[in-house]
DNA sequence: AATGGGACCTGCGCGC
DNA sequence: TGCGCGCAGGTCCCAT
């Protein structure tokens, strides 16, 4: 599922291949994925206009156009953007300048593309928590500190500290030592800090190995990210914990699977 | 305010 | 071999 260093990947991808490039003609194979606008109109805004700007914001990606449009793209979880696309598994194909099209794929239709030409006004923009690249340690230390809420869902609440999302929390509050369920303001200075430094350091690494290719997650190349074999705990229930052995645990924490190692994480 | 659950979807893996 | 069912998770929405 992608997070952010699965939508980082993709969007340093795209800077490479699609940049600059004019969009001759929108195909749309199924117009479930399309929020807004109407699918003629979202046609419209698009055809013709160049791919001037690529930004990533947390898990979302946009294109900003030539045209002064903006294609907002959030992937959910089986979302892709695949380059050169052969138009087969895709649920919309951008026709490109240069002959090639870029897929949009979406295996499960959860993903959203949205045309707007204000992308910063988007509701899901103006809700989103910063970033844990964008601020400091004692501001991450100070969010905690008045939250009762278990850690885990906290970090995974977009609007509290945005990117991080099932798959990196598990990772960030293993390499902490941090139980999944302690109450966030019981985490201690220390505690705070270590989690603070381990999240942007699973995140980096994640970023430089491409990403984590569990369920659809591919780079636009089609080729599987080479974060998994990085992993401690996530989706390794059963298995030996590789610090200490101990079988690793899978429980439910607010409706989504959660793995800890039962000893190091207290 | 915080928490829990369901909805959105499809394909896979499991048990029988 | 085949069928039904639970599960996967990002985000929104609603209920408590």
């Amino acid at each position: 599922m992608p997070e952010l260093p699965e939508v980082e990947t993709i969007k340093r991808e795209l800077e490479k291949v699609v940049l600059g490039k004019k969009i001759t003609g929108v195909t749309i194979h199924n117009q479930k994925v399309i929020r807004e606008p109407q699918v003629d109109k979202f046609k419209k805004g698009i055809i013709d206009a160049t791919i001037k700007n690529i930004i990533r914001k947390a898990k979302l990606l946009i294109l900003e156009l030539s045209n002064g449009n903006s294609l907002a793209i959030h992937l959910k979880m089986t979302g892709q953007l695949v380059y050169p696309g052969d138009g087969k598994s895709a649920r919309v194909s951008f026709h490109l300048s240069d002959g090639k099209s870029l897929d949009f794929n979406d295996q499960r239709l959860f993903a959203e593309l949205r045309l707007i030409d204000d992308w910063s006004a988007l509701k899901f923009i103006q809700g989103l928590g910063p970033e844990p690249f964008d601020i400091t340690e004692s501001r991450f230390n100070k969010m905690l500190s008045n939250k009762k809420t278990k850690i885990k869902p906290l970090i995974m609440d977009q609007t509290f500290i945005s990117g991080i999302g099932n798959l990196y929390a598990a990772e960030a509050l293993f390499r902490a030592k941090v139980h999944p369920e302690r109450p966030a303001n019981s985490l201690s200075d220390k505690e705070k800090s270590l989690l603070f430094q381990e999240i942007k350091d699973t995140l980096k690494e994640a970023i430089e190995n491409k990403g984590s290719s569990v369920d659809q997650y591919v780079q636009v190349s089609g080729k599987p990210g080479g974060y998994v074999k990085f992993h401690k705990v996530y989706d390794r229930q059963g298995k030996p914990c590789l610090v200490c052995g101990t079988p690793v645990k899978r429980i439910a924490l607010g409706g989504r699977g959660t793995f800890y190692c039962p000893k190091c994480q207290q």
